[in-house]
DNA sequence: CTGCCTGCAAACTCTTTGCACGAAT
DNA sequence: ATTCGTGCAAAGAGTTTGCAGGCAG
């Protein structure tokens, strides 16, 4: 995940003005665990400013997401989702619960070597993978509610 | 892919009677060689019957849907794409372009362990699974035409 | 000072929905 | 005869954009 201030380093590289609204969207992002919609993320930035508008933070995440702070992860519904990127970890599943809106993060290492031999054998260029699974809870049919296990640090290798 | 008969028959035993339109908008369905979606078929739908509503068509949407005549494609785009179920193949995986915006299907058989082996190792049952590689044409990118390689009888396979 | 950035509101796109008429069973 | 389906237009959700004033460089 990158600092606030390669983050303002991105900007003026980019001839782009650092405005505190923008730090203050930086910030609101970088404090955020999970994985968050535009709506979430003005709902936060307004926590550190009261005036910042719905306009600025579409605008913002664009910035953001070029300068790598964050990563768009499209699962399929209305709005777009957002995640940090904590570390250098391209190749990651989605699990996605219909149950609870959750989204879990799983390492799926194959999807690199997958890649490789598509892209050799179409003769073209890579540009983004996307591996997701909807899920549904056993417990949340059964009335009970949703408690998935923790899939984050669960690795989940398959031998290629 | 299911017939038309098979398609009215979906429809009276859920009760819902079998209209023109209906019967209009499975045909041009029918007739669609590539991805297509609401706005296309509705193009189609309209040379065979010109009063047909785009209503209509998002309607009918569901039930090709529901009853297994067309899947629905999610790529990430501002529109939803659909494709006939010529076969029973429910692990594919799509190849985007995002120079001609077409999209290829591609057979990935290991998907289906890949589920199983999550759905195991979390107790959770799988409703969908989606996997997608977006590219560039190295083509198109020398200002040439997009011409991708034949990819959908392309296997692909990967030993597990 | 200059030009990019902001907030506001309106526009936009795709899809869904309410309603009164019309057609299928 | 009834009830469901249709077309139309408007509503809805999420996102983008035009504009006039404001702030960074």
């Amino acid at each position: 995940m990158i600092s606030r201030k390669r983050f303002s380093q991105f900007l003026s590289g980019k001839g782009l003005k650092v405005t505190s609204q923008r730090l203050s969207i930086f910030d609101a992002a970088a404090g955020c665990k999970d994985h968050f919609t535009a709506e979430t993320l003005l709902d936060y930035s307004r926590l550190i400013d009261r005036s910042i508008s719905r306009a600025t933070v579409y605008r913002t995440l664009s910035l953001l997401t070029e300068s790598g702070a964050i990563r768009e992860v499209d699962v399929g519904r209305d709005n777009k989702y957002y995640r940090l990127n904590r570390e250098e970890k391209p190749f990651q599943a989605q699990v996605i619960c219909g149950d609870c809106e959750k989204i879990f993060e799983i390492d799926a290492p194959f999807m690199e070597w997958y890649g490789k031999a598509l892209s050799e054998k179409l003769g073209l260029q890579i540009v983004r993978q996307r591996l997701q699974v909807e899920v549904i809870c056993p417990r949340r049919q059964k009335g009970l509610p949703c408690s998935h296990p923790k899939v984050d640090p669960l690795p989940l290798r398959f031998k290629s």
